[in-house]
Parts: structure tokens; sequence; C-alpha cells
DNA sequence: CGATTACTTGAACCGCTTCAAGTATCGTGG
DNA sequence: CCACGATACTTGAAGCGGTTCAAGTAATCG
């Protein structure tokens, strides 16, 4: 499964990231898949309620997890770009609260639970980084928080931003200070909890004060210090420094 | 260690919660704390960007996870009750990005980072179960995101008030349908990502409308299907089944 | 080229914040 | 046991940030 090892590659630089990753440990990893799958922008790859019995990591594209109102709203609370697990949770939370959309056309690497687990038994550091993977994941949505509780509007989509950026970066989908983020206005809308109207505006107002330029897909950081001052960005919270773990 | 023991209970009867603990498992878990603390409310326990070499479980009283703007304003992004593990996450994380404080008067038990990893080597299941506890706390940021994404503030303390009966039910700190919540309204402000003042005329609204009553640290609900109701309130998020895992 | 989707703009409105004050409540010392 | 200070809670009024409604314009795609 050539194919398979280059499609799990996003993941391995993620973790390699973090961590050292042993060629013994990414083959472990790799063997641990078997399978994958496209869905179109749009279509719902996880329901609320389901109990799946794989995970489901994204190789391409971005997918969102996300929770619908009875008043019609939707709220995104996660963002997945290549080499990102969607449902890794569902391991152990075995019923998921919330469902999982493909934000863009995108494709799917599916790992049975039961592999899961004979890699955290057989390999027990690689075990660790997966638990990693979702305390990296927990750590996103605790700064999703404080910049969805206490930032005006332009500061925290300058936070999406920077976010963005810095993770698409770890994967190496960035341009120089540029990367292809090909979500619509209304989907920032639902990560950030503002109406379609406000958030156009607020992208407006990055732009006039040249922080940043969005233009069809592609977004380009044209004040790196700036914008993350707006945002009070600190990194921290993404854990990309690489150490024993 | 028989006073450890008794004060380990909460995350045992947690744990117990979502699946079954054996003697052999609970007496390795007590086994790994070794000594405990109190502070008074108000006092940091943990400091942003701190690299602990231990976690810290709540033993007595509530604790919150927060970090603090420039302008000045703070957001508590985890509400931390007995059973709870404020810092679990630091085991592999190791820099954290947020502070803890203590809402309340409370205690702390403590468990070094070596016998965390000691835990999970003898007693795989048990290591399981702590990461589960992990993916619990992101699965409530999650809610809260949704929550204060796309809520109005009276349905949002709404959510913040089931959700914390049943998480205080669970370690049986509950009498029939009321609970010991000893928080001020600035906290909760704190934690909804709203002023002072709009809480407290949030409160008032659920009182005026029979759904809760909250005179001095005892908030009791009145009516809990019109309140859950309300707040879209959905369990499943909480994980309360019990099952292998 | 026509239909659909995404983006943009204006204007009225409302939920929440801010500022400012007043009233309970609680702990503590005289 | 009461006086007093501190803290928490409550209320009113003005203002602003963000929403909603309603169009209109620009892309995109068959």
């Amino acid at each position: 499964m050539v194919d398979l090892e280059r499609k799990i590659a996003p993941l391995i630089t993620q973790l390699s990231n973090r961590d050292r990753i042993s060629d013994e440990e990414r083959k472990i990893l790799v063997g641990g898949f078997h399978g994958s799958k496209t869905y179109t922008a749009g279509s719902e790859i996880i329901f609320e309620g389901d109990r799946p019995t794989m995970s489901q990591l994204v190789v391409g594209g971005i997918t969102g997890r996300y929770k619908v109102l009875t008043a019609g709203g939707r709220q995104i609370t996660a963002v997945h770009i290549p080499g990102d697990f969607m449902d890794l949770h569902g391991f152990l939370l075995k019923k998921l609260a919330h469902g999982v959309v493909a934000l863009t056309d995108c494709e799917v690497a599916h790992i049975q639970h039961d592999n899961v687990q004979k890699i955290i038994d057989s390999a027990p550091h690689l075990g660790r980084m997966l638990w990693l993977d979702t305390l990296i994941d927990a750590s996103i949505h605790r700064e999703w928080l404080v910049a969805m509780g206490r930032l005006p509007s332009d500061a925290q989509l300058a936070h999406i931003i920077c976010e963005m950026f810095l993770r698409f970066k770890v994967v190496g989908l960035t341009d120089e200070m540029s990367f292809n983020f090909s979500i619509t206005q209304t989907t920032l809308a639902d990560i950030a909890g503002l109406s379609i109207v406000h958030v156009n505006r607020s992208v407006q107002s990055l732009r006039k004060s040249d922080l940043i330029s969005w233009k069809g897909a592609t977004v380009e950081i044209l004040d790196w210090t700036r914008l993350s001052e707006l945002a009070e960005f600190d990194p921290t919270y993404l854990c990309l420094s690489n150490e024993p773990r």
C-alpha cells in the first residue's frame, strides 16, 4: 500500500513535529489504516449520535465538526485539515455528540478501532502520540473559547487565520505567507459564531488594515506581526515543539 | 493512606460511571497519588506557561482553567469539580497554555507524571480511562463552543446549569434537584463570555420563568424539562453511559 | 449564456456592554 | 452584638457591536 503510505504522510509529519517518530513506528501506524474514501463539499461524513467502529483521518481537503441548533443555526467546533483525525475521540467516547461535514471536496482514510488498540499495545509511545493528537484538538477548543468569548470579531477572525496558517504550514501546505483556505464566508461565520454579514465586514476590515488579502481560496498574511498582535495570538497551544513525550 | 483513598474517591466514582473499574485498578490508581494541598478562593494553582511534572486532581471545591487578555478580560475555559483533573493534559502537552485558579476554597491531590506512565504500562485499561478523562474534558469544550456561539445568554446559562447539575450528581454532590455551586456572578460571566451586568439579568430571567432558584451558593432546578429545552441540552457529550472502553 | 452560489452593501433593530449608582449580604473587630 | 468595611448583587440609562432583512453585484459552473 504505497499509495496509502503517501496519504498518511501528513499525519506522520504532524506527529514528527511534536516528537521523534521511528521508521518502525511509522510502519506500524500506516499498517493500521485500511482504505480511503472521497466526499464532495457539503456531504456528511459522520452523523451526530453515530457509534463508529473506526476513526477517520483527513488526507485531503477540509472537514468540520459541527452541531445544528433548533433555530437553524450551525456552530462548527473544529476544522480538520490533512493529517488531522476528525473522530479519534470516538475510540473511547463511543457515541459522538457532533457530526462532521466535508467543507470542501475531500478524502479521508480509515483506521479500525481494533487497530488503534493494537497500535497502543505494540507501540506504547505511538499510543501516547495518538493521545497527544486528541489533546491538541482539545487545546484548540480552549483557544477558540477564549477568542469567541473575549475578542472582538475582527480579532477573532485574525486568530482563526493565524492558527490555520500555522497548522497548514506544519503539513507543508503553505506558500510563503499564503495558503489555500477554500471555505466560504458562510462557513467562516459558523466557525466564529457570527452572522455572515458581519463576517464579511470583519474580513473587509482586516483587508483595509492591510493585514491580509483573501481572494477566492487564497489567504495571504500581509503583516504577521500586526495580525497576531490584534488576535493576541500565542502559538503555545498548538504544541509545536519537538520533545520526548 | 486511607485518607488519600477517600480523597480520590470522586475520581473513582467518575470513572466507574463510564466503565467497570476493578479493585486492583482502584488500588493502582490511588497508589499513584502522593499528597494533597489546599488553596483559598482566588489563589493561582497553575500559571500559564508552566511545565508541570505532575497532574492535579480536584478533591474538594471548584477550580477554573482560564486565560487573561490584554484588555483585562478573563475567559474561563473549564470548570473543575471534585473528581476532575485540572491538567492531566500536561502529561503529554508538557507546556500549559492556560492557568488554573481556585474559584472557591479547594483541595487538590497530586500525581507525578512518572506515576501516570507507570499506571498506563501496568494497567492498560486504566490508562485508557485516563485518556477518556481528557476526551470528556474536550467534549465539554465543544459543547461550550456551541452554547457560546449560537445560544442567547439565558439559554447559555441554562446550559451551564444543566451540565453542572449532572456533573455534580455523578460525584454525589447533589441533593434532590439542587447543588452547592458557590461561584460569584462575576465568575459566571467569565465562564459564559458575557458581562457581569448581563449575567445578572439573565439569571433573573431564569428565576422569573420559574426555571431555577439561586440563593447564595445553592442552585435549585425547579423545572428540568423546560430548563433543558431552553438550553437545547443533550447530555450525550458528558459520556455518562457505563460500557467497556 | 443563463442559473446558481458567493460576496457585498445599506439601513433598521436588538442583545449585550458600559458606566454609574444604589442595595443587600457577609465577615470581622471593637 | 452592633458597626463598619468589603464584596456581591441589583438596577437604570446610554451606547455600540453584531444581527437581520433586503437588495444588488460579482464570481463560478454547467
